[in-house]
DNA sequence: GATTGATCATAC
DNA sequence: GTATGATCAATC
């Protein structure tokens, strides 16, 4: 594999999910070396880079960001890096998508970007020790995963009371402790920013940008249902 | 220790 | 500024 070069999109799922078991045990200084990628010391200053070289690596490509297609368009897959501590239990809830707050009333579950981005995901696990430098963390094996029947009635229950909120014009009164899988949460670059919502008469009102997230409860399922792990967590 | 709200980097 | 990639850090 040469450096730095663009890696192409994977021709099929077969395809990807091979690149993606190959990835598996190797560290994340490795794949950054191998695309010349800079690794910053401090965490703070590494939010998503890990994602992105993920992304880089298995191929995908620069796309469309107006509207929320997952990774693979082609292929119907979503990529997500999911962060593990050392007993495997995710680190970190898993941001989803940006909630379209001024459009979500106008959708509804079936046609809905959550639903769409997590029909078909390939979990890609890091190992992520707190103490653990950034270049040491190794990749995990991957695992290519649909909400089985369960799953999907939790995230649409979850979806249709938080978009119901929204789309009310009540979504002051969401905080993060809603959803039992599903979370609306503050996203945005800093404090400042806003966007436009509605509040309960329809009027245009400025809010705080907003985003659906997995509860790490929910993800620890996917992963303990599917593990290798010699426990799962009871 | 787990969770919520805030924040950081990059692409466009 | 918006959206995607997430994790940090204050708080519970």
């Amino acid at each position: 594999m040469s450096s730095a070069s663009v890696v192409r999109g994977p021709r099929d799922v077969a395809e990807l999910l091979a690149r993606a078991r190959a990835m598996a045990g190797r560290t994340v200084g490795e794949l950054a070396a191998e695309r010349s990628m800079y690794l910053p010391r401090d965490m703070r200053h590494a939010k998503g880079l890990v994602g992105i070289l993920v992304e880089h690596t298995l191929g995908v490509e620069a796309r469309d960001r107006s509207t929320a297609a997952p990774d693979f368009e082609h292929l119907g897959v979503e990529l997500k890096t999911i962060p593990l501590d050392r007993r495997g239990r995710p680190r970190e809830s898993t941001f989803v998508c940006h909630a379209t707050l001024a459009r979500i009333a106008e959708t509804d579950w079936e046609r809905s970007d959550v639903r769409r981005k997590l029909a078909r995901v390939l979990w890609v696990p890091i190992e992520s020790e707190r103490e653990l430098r950034l270049a040491d963390r190794r990749i995990g094996a991957p695992l290519l995963w649909s909400p089985t029947g369960d799953e999907e009635a939790a995230l649409r229950a979850d979806w249709e009371e938080l978009a119901g909120l929204v789309g009310v014009g009540a979504i002051e009164r969401i905080d993060a402790r809603m959803g039992h899988v599903l979370q609306l949460r503050p996203k945005a670059a800093h404090g400042r920013v806003r966007t436009i919502g509605h509040d309960e008469d329809g009027a245009p009102i400025e809010v705080g940008p907003r985003a659906f997230y997995l509860r790490a409860t929910f993800t620890e399922r996917i992963f303990g249902a599917a593990s290798t792990l010699p426990t799962s967590v009871a």
